[in-house]
DNA sequence: AAACTGACCAACG
DNA sequence: CCGTTGGCCAGTT
């Protein structure tokens, strides 16, 4: 199975009002150090329309969403994440598959 | 096939 | 808290 697939399974698993860091997403698709990759695989994927806006950068921010951030932010808050000053609030509880410490 | 490019990240200064 | 640096790896040119 392609990394591509493997990312894109993982994330379609990470529930609703929930987020990802893109290290966890890579560590979950077998691939520990990829968290680059998985940023330019979701980038394509987001060129194909699939909305995978729920893997955010480590330390809380937003990361990136092809120049399209502002619609990343809103469907993070539909689902009742805070967003503020391009950080996201109370991060770590947010935070999937295990919220750590 | 080789080089370039980024939705990254941790470590420093 | 910001900018830099080096390492990383799939996708694109």
């Amino acid at each position: 199975m392609l990394f591509r697939d493997r990312v894109l399974q993982v994330v379609s698993r990470i529930p609703p009002g929930r987020v990802a860091t893109y290290g966890d997403v890579a560590r979950m698709a077998g691939r520990a150090r990829a968290a680059r990759a998985v940023g330019t695989i979701l980038r394509t994927a987001t060129r194909r329309g699939l909305p995978y806006h729920r893997v955010v950068a480590a330390g809380g921010g937003l990361g990136g969403y092809g120049g399209h951030a502002e619609f990343k932010a809103a469907l993070l808050a539909a689902e009742g994440i805070v967003v503020r000053k391009g950080r996201i609030q109370q991060f770590r509880q947010h935070l999937w598959p295990s919220p750590g410490k």
